[in-house]
DNA sequence: CTGTTAGCGCCTTCAG
DNA sequence: CTGAAGGCGCTAACAG
């Protein structure tokens, strides 16, 4: 018998030496090349169980050309379940194309994206899924990325080139509001997020227009823009109900900032509808009634993945920058009965 | 000039040649080795920018030979907010090493788990952790692994030497189920998991042991052991409820089962009690009290990935295989003043 | 201080 | 059908 294998794994030479033959057989009835003797092709097979061994994957990219089979995607916080839903659209697409994803949470810190961005190139990864945090993209430009494709999740590219998967957050948040004017709130207060982000001057915008359309106006003192979690929502709910003349309903611009303003109201005597962007899974169990703006955000993860491969497969079409739209839906949970 | 350059990624050979050096002076420089003149330094950092190189760093750990830097992460369902969070403890520990995570969905799936270990066993990831899905836990041994270090989550191994970081289910699910029993119930159902899961089985035994220690009896017909989502924990709660002589208190063995119980409760005349395993993040929204044995998941993915990585640097005692228990809290959510 | 040689593990190309 | 040579991008080890 030879010695003892190397502690580390084994390679294809190990293979070729127990199986008496070459490496190239060994590569090739790994890859089922039909020019292998039934015979040899056997030998290999045996010595592969023997050993153990384990064809280097990396090793075998470096040499084909590129292509790791790796998926790279950014997101802030893969805790919410916002991004959680996307993250579990893109896992199951790049999956059926035995691709796997690495994740890393950006923490809406854009430094720390930007190097995430870099680490990634610098992997070599296939492609890159990236939810923006601020609206600085230029760490995002494929041409600065040694080429690798890139897609943007939730925001539009400001003066780079790549395509976008959008929800309608203008539309959802027009109809959502415009659903509280419909109910006779001419008060209506908004949480919502940083101007400085897509998100929050679309869902702003949305707002505000709606309340334009119905002949109101919008009153600063009913709008907070900056709620980084839900303790800092409740607090701000809380500060505008608290003035002389206060709104009726609420709208919440995300998820978070729906929890603190339902939290918010909830502690309070007198009524306030409120509607937010965002679904709650558990919506249907609240005993307020509560307006969401629903989407697919698994949807949105499927699509991101399916756009960012046709280019690693370069498939896409050439200089567009496509940018589709999913949809979203309003959903009105009646109040249940307790 | 040059010829236009390789459409692909830049090389170091090709920053060697704009930079008139050799390789070898950009490999130095890319790595601050102080012998090398700023000239020359100055002159490549310049082609580097020029170039918009990066290093592979694929390529670079071939070479230097092994160490990927990426974790590897086999969980059933990232939306699952148990695993998100523990997905973002084991983030959070790698981020800070400069190592990066490759997150997959199991789906619950034996078989498919058994895929994704062997295929990020031959990415040559630098670690494993899983939160297995059955009881066999053959494919997870390191030694049919190239020795890529394993650390199971949330499961002891079976049969195999590796490192496991648990939840005190037994002890949570005891402690719940005694304070349900405290309070005059003694008709008490479960809604339990999979009875051939460590999980299923160790809360399982808690409620049978409190039943036990309080001279109770545990009642088949009380007991359903097989929801995988929430729907069909509502219908085996609806089920258990509509039994002659029924329940007065339900304890559910995980979060779905819980949003499960309560929405199957929430629709009845009677009131039932509830008491559960997980947290859900707004039981103080709920309008019904709610006992619920809550944990530190994402401590549990961050001493998780501690592990792991001592066994990366070689840090770990030998042979030892360790069995760290995340403690378990129960924590009482009185009924919220509607 | 810098460049040459050699090779990580694998695969393409080209002879046998 | 099989093997030998060469190289993917990078870096130790060794000359100069």
């Amino acid at each position: 018998m030879t010695a003892a294998e190397p502690s580390g794994s084994p390679t294809m030479r190990d293979v070729a030496d127990h199986a008496h033959v070459s490496p190239m057989t060994v590569s090739r009835t790994l890859r089922d090349d039909p020019s292998v003797t039934p015979e040899k092709r056997r030998r290999v097979l045996d010595a592969v169980a023997a050993l153990g061994y384990r064809r280097n994957e990396m090793a075998r990219n470096l040499r084909l050309g590129s292509s790791t089979g790796l998926l790279g995607v950014i997101i802030a916080n893969i805790a919410n379940p916002f991004y959680a839903q996307l993250a579990l659209g893109i896992e199951a697409h790049a999956d059926k194309r035995g691709m796997r994803v690495v994740f890393a949470n950006s923490g809406e810190n854009p430094e720390r994206e930007r190097q995430l961005v870099s680490d990634f190139a610098a992997r070599r990864l296939d492609g890159i899924i990236a939810v923006p945090t601020a609206n600085q993209h230029d760490h995002l430009d494929p041409a600065a990325l040694s080429g690798t494709p890139v897609v943007l999740a939730a925001s539009p590219p400001h003066r780079i080139n790549v395509d976008a998967v959008l929800l309608d957050d203008f539309g959802g948040t027009y109809e959502a509001t415009s659903m509280l004017i419909a109910r006779g709130h001419h008060r209506i207060g908004f949480l919502g997020l940083p101007a400085a982000t897509w998100t929050g001057s679309e869902r702003y915008r949305g707002y505000a227009a709606a309340l334009e359309a119905a002949g109101l106006r919008v009153e600063d003192r009913y709008v907070r823009r900056n709620q980084p979690d839900v303790a800092a929502a409740v607090a701000s709910a809380t500060a505008i109900l608290d003035q002389p003349d206060p709104p009726t309903a609420l709208f919440a611009a995300n998820n978070r900032n729906t929890l603190g303003a339902y939290r918010a109201i909830r502690s309070r005597a007198e009524t306030v509808a409120l509607a937010g962007f965002d679904d709650l899974d558990v919506a249907d169990l609240l005993d307020l009634p509560l307006i969401v703006v629903s989407y697919d955000a698994r949807e949105l993860g499927r699509v991101a993945a399916e756009l960012v491969c046709e280019h690693i497969d370069n498939t896409a079409p050439g200089s567009s920058t496509r940018r589709i739209v999913i949809p979203t839906k309003v959903i009105d949970y009646q109040q249940c009965p307790s």
